[in-house]
DNA sequence: CCAGCATATGCAGCAAGGGGTATATGCCGG
DNA sequence: CCGGCATATACCCCTTGCTGCATATGCTGG
C-alpha cells in the first residue's frame, strides 16, 4: 500500500524535513548530519528506513553514499513537499532547512572537500 | 506540530479509511464498524488516537457518538484527503467505502434504526 | 598492506502503537 | 430500579520504532 508508506514516513520531523532538504537535490550523509545538527547513527537509520519505504535512494560515489528522493516520487508525496513550504508558521522550519542547505552548497564551491555533494547538485 | 500530527493520523489503513469516509459526514460509531468490517474495541481506540490527534470530534447523542472531522480541519489534510479517490488503483478501495457509506444512509432512511446518523447527513 | 574517513550494522533498552478479552460507563425503555 | 444497547476503558501481550554504544564495512591515499 503506496500511499500508507509515504505518510509512515513523514510522520516523523526528522523524516520530513530530510525529505524536504531532499527536494532541492541529492546530499551526502555528512551534509545531512550538519544541516540537522544530527549524530552520524540516527541518520543514518533514518535514511535506511527511509530507502526501505522506497522513498529515497542511495548511491555510493567513492566514500560517500548521496541520498535523493527516489525516481518514481509519487505525486502525492510531491505535493505534500510543495505544501511544507506555508507551514513557515510552525515550530519545524523547512524554509530555514533549505536555506542551510544552500549555504552548505555555497561554501563547498568555495572549498570543495571531495565530497560530491556540491558537484551533483550543479 | 500540527503537521506531523495529521500524517500520523493518516499512516494507518484503518484511520486513513476512517477520514476517508468521514470527509461525507459524520458516521456514529455502529456504521463505522459496519464499514469497515472492524470490531468495536478496534474503532474504538482508533477513534480516541485520532481525537487525541485532534483530527476527528466526537458528540453524544442519546447513546450513540457521532464523529466528525474536526472543525479546523486543516488543508493540508482536506487536499490529502481529495486525493485519495485518485487512489483506486491500489489496495485499499476509498471509493468503495464512500459506497458503502451511502448504501447505509439509503438504508437507514427506509429503515430506521434510532441511531442518529441518517438525521445528520441530511 | 595500513591508517583514516564516511557510512552502515548489531545489539540492547525503552517508548509507542495495535490487538484482544473482559469490564465499566452512559443512556434508554419499561 | 433493572435490563439492554452503544461505546469506552483497563489490562495484557506482541510488534514496531527510536536511541545509543560499539563495531563492522567500504573506500582512499600512502
Amino acid at each position: 500500500m503506496q500511499v500508507i508508506q509515504i505518510y509512515k514516513c513523514m510522520c516523523d520531523a526528522l523524516r520530513l524535513r530530510i525529505l524536504n532538504v531532499l527536494q532541492d537535490g541529492p546530499l551526502c550523509v555528512c551534509h545531512l548530519m550538519e544541516i540537522f545538527d544530527c549524530e552520524q547513527v540516527k541518520m543514518s537509520k533514518q535514511l535506511r528506513y527511509m530507502k526501505e519505504l522506497g522513498m529515497v535512494v542511495g548511491e555510493r560515489q567513492a566514500q560517500w553514499i548521496v541520498y535523493r528522493l527516489a525516481d518514481s516520487c509519487d505525486p502525492l508525496l510531491a505535493e505534500n513537499l510543495k505544501c511544507l513550504q506555508d507551514c513557515a508558521g510552525e515550530e519545524l522550519c523547512f524554509a530555514e532547512d533549505r536555506n542551510k542547505r544552500a549555504e552548505i552548497i555555497a561554501r563547498l564551491r568555495e572549498e570543495p572537500c571531495g565530497c560530491p555533494t556540491a558537484v551533483i547538485s550543479e
